[in-house]
DNA sequence: GATGCGCTTTAAATGC
DNA sequence: GCATTTAAAGCGCATC
């Protein structure tokens, strides 16, 4: 398909393909990693007596918490910048 | 609740939940993190005239390759023990 | 609630969920049949030596392998559509 | 390994695997249909107005109705049995 | 008591 | 951007 001195345009696009697959492949594997990790985490808090389910329900309710801060963050930044404030 | 010398149970867990909480957040925030990295990688790869949908079903194809190749040497494994040779 | 000459919409609406109901726990019922007869035919292949373990384990690779090959083909009809030659 | 003539046990054995293996898929496919039956009755039902979560919980309490039936049959045989009437 | 399996619920992805 | 549809995670059960 080629010799040392000419690369086709297919063998470029080929080679970018493997490298986003390779980096897509990457950070998957760590997203895994962090699954398990919190897994364990969770494992660790029930031997300690705490019910993951209730755990569970605790975090979601303070991402709430923190996206409601966030909101209301974004809405006095909105009302500074309406008034020219900011 | 408590002065300087005692601390109660209640609070020993409290703490302990906490600590908990924060490792289960602290882990969740870099899941998202590398979430958002992967659909930087997709997006960058479909600037680059890589049709996502394809991309995504080479990730799954090769993933389905590697879990296959895994099954496959557990069940050797299991043939091994079934066979008294593990 | 009714004489023979008028049906109310909540009757009508009666019948249908019955009539719902009724065909999925007929379905829901073969499908347990289903499952019996897979029990029986590993319970058949026990006493006929074989490991039940390893079978499901066979069985599994071999979706796995009928998976991807379905796959693969669903990636070539992709890469057509995207080249335009479907 | 063999000519027309014999026929090794290890081939017998491999016949009578891959005859199970068949059963269990064929089995497992009419499975598979099935529950897509069932998906498509719960769409329809959908459709029609049906909240399918509701649907479930009926189905659901039904089968404990029948099971509760049965159950109570069992205790009634099991009582006309110690008087002496089965 | 541990492991696998099916169901449910929640999150992501595609199409409109 | 939303709403539908599809994939993933978690949970409970049943089995060994």
């Amino acid at each position: 398909m080629s010799d040392t001195e000419t690369v086709s345009a297919t063998e470029i696009a080929a080679d970018q393909l493997i490298s986003f697959l390779e980096r897509i492949e990457k950070l998957e594997e760590e997203k895994r990693n962090i699954s398990e990790d919190i897994k364990e985490v969770y494992a660790e808090a029930k031997g300690n007596g705490f019910d993951p389910k209730i755990i569970r329900q605790v975090v979601r309710i303070r991402q709430m918490d923190r996206a409601e801060r966030q909101e209301t963050e974004a809405i006095l930044d909105l009302y500074l910048e309406a008034i020219g404030l900011s």
